[in-house]
DNA sequence: AAGTACACCAACCGCGCGAAC
DNA sequence: AGTTCGCGCGGTTGGTGTACT
């Protein structure tokens, strides 16, 4: 059977995203909540199909994103799991909770490879796990365990030496929460409820369980101030970059020198809708209190704890471990 | 100053999976 | 049991900015 196109190509737009299209869908989404994208197009007239605006929230407005400059320990991090895990983007961004999967294999793909390729990478990257097709269900998810495992291991190694470079990721979150309306920080890495099993993306993070559960209301503290910087930007630079205008380049975010915490690249101050109160209306919980939120060292404790978590993922998949075992 | 090559990244494409029917 | 739908994932491409000659 022939797979139909995901939606019309008859009047679907493609290419890069304007400003308004931006506005769009966070709106609808501020509304209804990420889901559904199906109806999405639809709902909000957007010429696009479903899938490009899931990508589009996915990887750049939905709240809590960091975009580029990605410090010395994500890198090691990533280098270490992409070692393990292959190219399996999604997984590996897991842990890195602000980070997108497309996010992560670009960077990998633009800096890393070539950077390990050229030999400056450490011994421990080696080339992608290509591992044996599966062939039963029992065998993927011992694969899941190993996998746990391994990263377990990788990550302790890449963050032991790094523990004297752990204060500026804390000091982002730290420094971050203050921000006002209600604390960057508190977003995906602090979300409390993000398990690293969790998919990197948006939907999955924030779509059917967004509305309903606690865990959800992390990420969605951002949207105050990422919207107000999208709407700042516009104002401010409409045309600064001729073709793509929604689509600014991880240099500008870097060139902000505030790029830290979710560096929505609009770049800017509020122009914000009501900064600290709740932007979504699906948004139902408050911000996770700092002392509530995950930071990088509950991942450590996690893994220092090895032994004792252990025995209690062997014989469940990757994401039934996740959400009964992981701290984060 | 102009032209070219390279780097970067947002977005697209196709496939696979699971749930619903 | 088979089909359809919706979504997520990984690979790839195209456009833009920057560095180099």
């Amino acid at each position: 059977m022939v797979r139909p196109p995901c939606c019309d190509k008859e009047g679907v737009k493609k290419g890069p995203w304007t400003p308004e299209e931006d506005l769009v869908l966070v709106s609808y989404i501020q509304e209804h909540g990420p889901g559904n994208w199906r109806a999405v197009p639809a709902k909000t007239g957007l010429m696009r199909c479903s899938k490009s605006c899931r990508l589009r929230w996915t990887n750049y407005l939905r709240p809590g994103i960091k975009r580029g400059n990605f410090t010395e320990q994500e890198e090691k991090l990533i280098i270490h799991l992409q070692a393990l895990l292959g190219n399996r983007w999604a997984a590996i961004a897991s842990y890195l909770p602000e980070r997108t999967d497309n996010d992560i294999k670009n960077y990998w793909n633009t800096h890393l490879k070539r950077k390990l390729q050229s030999g400056g990478g450490d011994g421990a990257a080696k080339p992608p796990g290509h591992r044996p097709p599966l062939s039963s269900k029992g065998q993927w998810e011992r694969r899941l365990q190993t996998d746990i495992n391994l990263a377990r291991r990788a990550l302790r190694e890449a963050l032991t030496p790094l523990d004297d470079l752990k204060p500026p990721q804390l000091q982002r979150d730290a420094t971050a929460v203050e921000a006002p309306g209600a604390g960057v920080g508190a977003g995906m890495g602090g979300g409390g409820g993000d398990s690293p099993a969790s998919s990197s993306s948006g939907a999955s993070q924030c779509s059917q369980s967004a509305p309903t559960t606690a865990a959800a209301a992390g990420p969605y503290v951002l949207t105050t101030e990422n919207i107000s910087r999208m709407l700042d930007g516009w104002a401010g630079r409409k045309g600064a970059r001729g073709g793509s205008p929604g689509t600014p380049g991880g240099a500008e975010s870097a060139s902000t020198g505030s790029s830290d915490a979710s560096e929505v690249s609009y770049g800017g101050a509020a122009v914000a809708p009501a900064a600290g109160g709740p932007v979504f209306e699906y948004e139902t919980k408050p911000a996770v209190p700092p002392s509530q939120q995950m930071p990088l060292s509950a991942i450590e404790s996690w893994l220092f704890d090895d032994d004792s978590h252990f025995h209690h993922v062997q014989s469940a998949s990757l994401f039934d471990a996740a959400s009964m075992d992981y701290p984060f």
